[in-house]
RNA sequence: GCGCCCGUAGCUCAGCUGGAUAGAGCAGCGGACUUCUAAUCCGCAGGUCGCAGGUUCGAAUCCUGCCGGGCGCGCCA
């Protein structure tokens, strides 16, 4: 049931009655919406006042009109026209009664239907670059790109989802060093994970540290020097005789004083990078014995790129062990991909990408590089180095190609970070201008997670934070907070067994939640306080909602067993208004609204559909977060109000264990289409 | 310099293709546990939606300019 659908629908033929064009009307039934306000009403159609302009009618009569053409007696009480003519809808308790309770029964879909217009997406996200171990960057592209997934899949779209791994890169090269200079046999034999882990690392820190020394230091010591010249140029320079460009000028010099300060801390970081390496003798001894360390990685990988036999036998036998070791996070979120591609998958087609784009035309030299021009843009698409290497650029091009041969999707989703929707907006371009125009291409940008002092979330240290000791700290506070609050208790409810399961849901949950909470464009500041609190919108909240519900079953024992029963059995037939007529006894399984609580949680429970619509429309999964904020709120409302167990006949009794199963279940799969997982008791 | 994104309560954030008196949570104040999980709930207080114009029946939302912040800008991904 989607009440908002079906209201369009009866003032879309309205419209027609009216005589609006039909080509006019999509646009005008976008303004019938839910109201924001319960005293206008459930929803609200704002639709007289844009028609009056183009009518050249006052808006009240139209309102007025539309209310006599509109046929939605069946499940609206009458309409109420408020304002300039605003047209209020207030749904009828019979009919809500009647549908969540056909809802009730919908042990697969708790009354949600499947799109009517079903499209094929694949969905492009996590990709990782395998040998480095994950960190918290890459949780919000995996967590948002597997909601989406589960979304529209539920939704009845056809999803393929496709983790573009990067296998292909430096960081091999990286470890093939590492393994030619370093390796510890017995280690790698042993744990093989671990010491490639080890190696990747040992030959990055080599690498920036000469980077460090020899290029950034000196730049940024540059630009120190010459923002200080600059900065003494202009503080001697004579004021401006006109107040604004006084004001101009000062304001420059407290930029420039902003931006000094800051490559200055910059700069004590680099040289604490550097200190690092230099006061600890072997690693001293090693940055010293390996001086070229970066061009030979890059040589190395030019190899590997080449074909060289024994760097490309290298690459196959770390590959496995690298994709076990994200492999293992993925298990933890509950996260899995249809398709693994990596970059490696398109190196042979490449070159063709490259010779189509030149034969096209749309490809050309310059300073000895391939690059494709778009208009628009002042850089070029670079497809090919003057080196003959290909870059990114031309995996993705090949990559469309091949998804577009292989499946055929309507729409294309990139779930990544918002600093590559330069590169995004290039590569789109390019595919449309190669032939792709029939497809949707978005990328779904998201902004960076912070830490509390507002800069990207690192450790004190300053290195990013891994992904896997992450899910490991917020399931380690999830569980003191759990067992705290068990202990508390007169009787505890949780074996240790218990507590620890729980822990586990509550601390992936809390993270995934918070990051799909808030809106995906802007960054967020990760706090494992906010997200674990068990007030607001958390998944933590949503958990204990599930599980004050699931304990109203445990204690109705049998009767549990007998709902679901009956949430089995087909639709009832409804064979009397709630409030029922004498002659006309309520049946044991009708869905009764018999307080202002009752009906309000009927409303939000058949509005599930309505919030995953929302999501899909520009793929922002905290459109679904806050609708079931709003659900867990309304049921709170219930369950402070609305005796279960003790309601004053078995008829409420029953109705309102349905309205509570019906929560249970709605919040349950709305969890799970977040990739969050429940539990009966916390 | 050019481009993209952002600016909403003390803090962290919502605000659904322009709708009626801008909402949550935290923090603050005051209430509710012999009653289905109080890890909860209810009430109070808190706002020039960065600033200034414009578009119109109506603007936090759209347009322009300014102020403030983030990010990106040829051979990394």
């Amino acid at each position: 049931m989607n009440i908002l659908a079906t209201l369009r629908n009866r003032f879309g033929r309205a419209l027609g009655a009216l005589g609006v064009a039909e080509s006019e009307t999509p646009e005008l039934l976008a303004m019938v919406l839910p109201s924001q306000d319960a005293k206008f009403g459930d929803y609200q159609a704002n639709v007289a006042m844009p028609l009056g302009k183009r009518l050249g009618q006052p808006p009240r009569e139209i309102a007025a009109e539309l209310v006599r053409l509109a046929d939605v007696a069946d499940l609206c009480e009458p309409l109420e026209i408020a304002g300039p003519g605003f047209i209020n809808l207030r749904l009828r308790d019979d009919w809500l009664a009647q549908q969540v309770t056909v809802a009730s029964v919908d042990v697969e879909r708790v009354g949600v239907a499947q799109t009517a217009t079903p499209r094929t997406f694949v969905l492009d996200y996590s990709s990782p670059n395998v040998a480095k171990p994950m960190h918290v960057g890459h949780i919000r592209s995996t967590v948002i790109g597997d909601a989406l997934y589960r979304i529209l899949r539920f939704l009845g779209h056809r999803t393929i989802s496709d983790n573009h791994l990067g296998d292909w890169g430096t960081q091999f090269g990286m470890i093939i060093y590492g393994y030619k200079h370093f390796v510890d046999r017995p280690a790698l034999a042993r744990k093989p994970v671990d010491e490639l882990t080890r190696l990747y690392k040992l030959v990055n820190t080599l690498v920036e540290y000469h980077e460090t020394a020899n290029e950034k230091i000196p730049a940024v010591e540059k630009r120190i020097a010459d923002g200080e010249q600059l900065l003494a140029k202009l503080r001697d320079a004579a004021m401006p005789a006109d107040a604004k460009a006084a004001k101009q000028a000062a304001k420059r010099v407290r930029q420039l004083d902003g931006q000094l300060s800051e490559l200055r801390s910059d700069l004590d970081e680099l040289l604490g990078e550097v200190a690092a390496v230099e006061d600890d003798p072997p690693m001293r001894q090693l940055a010293v014995e390996h001086a070229d360390i970066g061009q030979r990685v890059l040589l190395e990988t030019a190899l590997l790129h080449g074909g060289d036999p024994t760097n490309v036998e290298l690459w196959r036998q770390f590959l496995p062990a690298c994709l076990l070791e994200i492999e293992t996070v993925y298990k933890r979120l509950g996260v899995s991909f249809d398709h693994t591609l990596g970059e490696s998958f398109y190196q042979d087609r490449l070159r063709g990408v490259v010779k189509d784009l030149a034969d096209k035309g749309l490809a050309r030299e310059s300073d000895g590089a391939i690059c494709v021009f778009l208009d628009g843009y002042d850089v070029p698409m670079i497809v090919q180095k003057q080196d003959g290497a290909f870059l990114y650029a031309t995996t993705d091009l090949a990559t469309i190609q091949y998804r577009m041969r292989e499946w055929h999707p309507d729409a294309i989703l990139y779930v990544v970070d918002h600093r590559q929707s330069l590169h995004f907006d290039q590569l789109f371009t390019a595919a449309r201008l190669w032939g792709y125009r029939d497809v949707e291409l978005q990328h779904i940008a998201f902004g960076t997670v912070l830490g509390d002092d507002g800069k990207p979330f690192k450790t004190r240290s300053g290195t990013s934070v891994g992904l896997a000791g992450l899910l490991d700290e917020a399931v380690e506070r999830a569980y003191a907070i759990v067992s705290q609050n068990d202990a508390a208790r007169p009787e505890p409810l949780l074996s240790e067994e218990d507590r620890r399961h729980v822990a586990e849901r509550i601390g992936i949950g809390a993270i995934k939640y918070a990051d799909l909470a808030h809106n995906r464009t802007s960054d967020y500041v990760f706090s494992y306080d906010k997200m674990l609190a068990m007030t607001g919108n958390t998944a933590t909240y949503m958990q204990y909602s599930y599980a004050r519900v699931r304990s109203i079953f445990a204690k109705a024992g049998a009767d549990a067993h007998s709902l679901e029963r009956a949430g089995a059995s087909p639709p009832p037939r409804v064979t009397s208004a709630p409030h029922g007529g004498e002659d006309a006894p309520a049946r044991s399984n009708a869905i009764l609204l018999s307080t202002p609580q009752e009906r309000a949680l009927a409303v939000a429970l058949l509005q599930f559909s309505e919030a995953l619509d929302r999501v899909v429309a520009d793929y922002r999964p905290n459109h679904l977060t806050g609708y079931l904020f709003e659900l867990a709120t309304r049921y709170s409302d219930f369950f402070e109000n609305c005796p279960v167990l003790r309601a004053e006949s078995d008829e409420l009794r029953m109705s309102r264990l349905l309205l509570c199963d019906l929560t249970a279940r709605t919040l349950q799969q709305g969890l799970n289409l977040l990739g969050i997982e429940v539990v009966e008791r916390m």
